[in-house]
DNA sequence: TAGATTGTTAATCGATTAACAATC
DNA sequence: TAGATTGTTAATCGATTAACAATC
């Protein structure tokens, strides 16, 4: 089973590359965000404690995340803050810039193209494009909104990867299948509509209305154990005293 | 362990109200969603299988999650379009308006105001709240932005229970702090900070930077893989050609 | 009745968590 | 060395999936 020589072969253990679950993957920006806070106040180490409270979880699994990485931190110590930092966004692909393009400049798109963690997160807009012709030359940001006919000439000039798409939901899937078509390969999702893509191409969803139901599932399961009727079995705490639902 | 009567008692095992597990709650409004499209092309019954497709999850999980809700199918049959619709909409408790309030108006803010999906599926809005006294005043779709002192008025005059925070990441804390005070239990965050509540409260938090990122360590994966290396381990299919990573 | 499809069971898989030996 | 904290193990929990008996 060990190999002939009992030293720890390194290059494959310590950076297993391969098989971080997704759970874990989800994490990994969490952890990311909350190391840049931390290095911002200043704080050069951190036990697994203080910087799972940052993050907003348990410290048993932000080791178990961290060890799918490697073995950054010191026994007795905790983890350098900076070192982390960077063995993250390696690991995530930070460590390069990736060219974005957003197709669909309404009032999400707007919102989108201004929005500065962009550019400071390891991410460059290259393109935004919009379908409507009135709306092409209008300057947002650094940027000049460009016809959609462009998609194919931006995403090859730039080598564009990951494609967002903030257009309305009749057209989402059109404009998936052609930054597809073009070479794209992942996909985020604002319209809200399931996308059909081939097999190879990540997509991820951000839908507003299924988030705010959600919530108004777990609201309403708050008001029919009604106020003072004790900790609920789903929710993690109490229901606190609360208005009435509905005017 | 059964009951002397061998009948079964419907309000208790056909509408548990109880229990639902996350994973599947979180899948609710995407059943919903694909229902009302259904219905809107004109079909008024769909097999577990039909559904599933149009969904985007195999028919094993939506039967499974619809058996949690009750038994609302006709085996040999399939679903009726309109009644499962009805049915999934009063579990998540969407028969009823939900009046949501709304701090931070910038882009994303301006975004969400006019998002029509609001609306059209059980939210409204009643309130645009900003700290800027320059955008007080300012009208945005059908509201008018209003004063961040208004929030107290606001939440109790409307009774509201949801909370949508888009302000700078440096404000959400605190706009958050208030919302609870002010007796709002559940809160979607589009902040990039880590919200801490009592328990009771609810957070949801939407986080572009995050989904990117997640994106990118999947799209990092792809390129070490390389092309034509064949099925990716982790990834739900093959690599595909693509264009370089950066220009 | 024969065919179709649900609702449920049971097996499997993946994620979370507590506990603690390893080790700084 | 004594104290602190990681990295890992193992137990538990929850989610997914295939298969099929129930039943329209």
């Amino acid at each position: 089973m060990s190999p002939p020589n009992p030293r720890r072969t390194n290059e494959q253990e310590a950076r297993p590359s391969r098989g971080i679950p997704e759970a874990t993957v989800a994490r990994l920006p969490v952890y990311l965000r909350a190391l840049t806070a931390l290095a911002d106040r200043g704080i050069a180490t951190a036990s697994s404690e203080e910087l799972a409270r940052a993050a907003g979880v348990n410290s048993a699994k932000l080791r178990k995340d961290l060890s799918y990485l490697g073995s950054y931190g010191t026994r007795g110590v905790g983890y350098d803050v900076e070192y982390l930092r960077y063995q993250i966004a390696r690991e995530i692909g930070l460590t390069q810039d990736w060219p974005v393009v957003i197709v669909g400049i309404g009032n999400l798109g707007h919102a989108l193209a201004n929005y500065s963690g962009f550019v400071s997160r390891g991410f460059g807009i290259v393109g935004l494009l919009d379908a409507d012709p009135a709306r092409v030359g209008e300057q947002v940001g650094d940027h000049e909104i460009q016809a959609y006919g462009e998609l194919e000439r931006v995403v090859s000039e730039y080598g564009v990867a990951i494609g967002v798409i903030s257009t309305p939901a009749t057209a989402a899937q059109e404009v998936c299948d052609r930054m597809v078509a073009a070479g794209i390969t992942s996909v985020l999702n604002f319209a809200p509509v399931v996308l059909s893509v081939p097999a190879g191409v990540d997509v991820r969803k951000v839908d507003l209305s299924t988030e705010l139901q959600i919530l108004a599932y777990h609201e309403q399961r708050k008001a029919l154990a009604g106020p003072g009727t004790g900790p609920l079995s789903q929710v993690d705490g109490i229901p606190v005293e609360r208005s009435p639902l509905v005017p």
